[in-house]
DNA sequence: GTTCTGACGAACA
DNA sequence: GTGTTCGCCAGAA
């Protein structure tokens, strides 16, 4: 199993408007515990071209120290899909109570099976 | 083999 | 609400 080809097909279905959180993408991959793997990998460019502006951490602040351009470019992505980024002493931010993806069980293990399927 | 590092997270104070 | 500490596990050196 690819741990990095699940992140990836994960974070090419977080909805358009919508953002997911380290945790959540490590969790659909199967491995609660690798938050950070995730962003590793995605720094690493190992995923190629995701969009991986949708991806915040857990308390729904932008990381910053992204594979983008510049600072706010990844702010500049997400509003144009309608997400409200906030500035706060922390950075920017997101509201997760509202633009957070809320994976369903259903979605969680259509995953599941894909990554069988494809043996990943 | 070991050690360090890291787009992080949860549990604390 | 904030700041700190600790745990996590895959890569890199």
């Amino acid at each position: 199993m690819d741990f990095y080809e699940r992140a990836k097909m994960i974070c090419e279905n977080i909805p358009r408007g919508r953002v997911a959180t380290y945790g959540q993408i490590a969790l659909l991959c199967g491995k609660p515990r690798n938050a950070r793997q995730v962003g590793y990998a995605l720094n690493k460019g190992r995923l190629g071209d995701v969009p991986a502006y949708r991806v915040v951490s857990g308390s729904g602040v932008l990381s910053g120290a992204a594979a983008f351009e510049t600072y706010d470019m990844q702010k500049i992505l997400l509003e144009a899909e309608g997400v409200e980024v906030k500035r706060t002493k922390k950075g920017w931010k997101t509201d997760l109570k509202r633009f957070g993806w809320r994976t369903t069980l259903e979605e969680a293990e259509s995953f599941q099976e894909m990554f069988q399927k494809k043996n990943i």
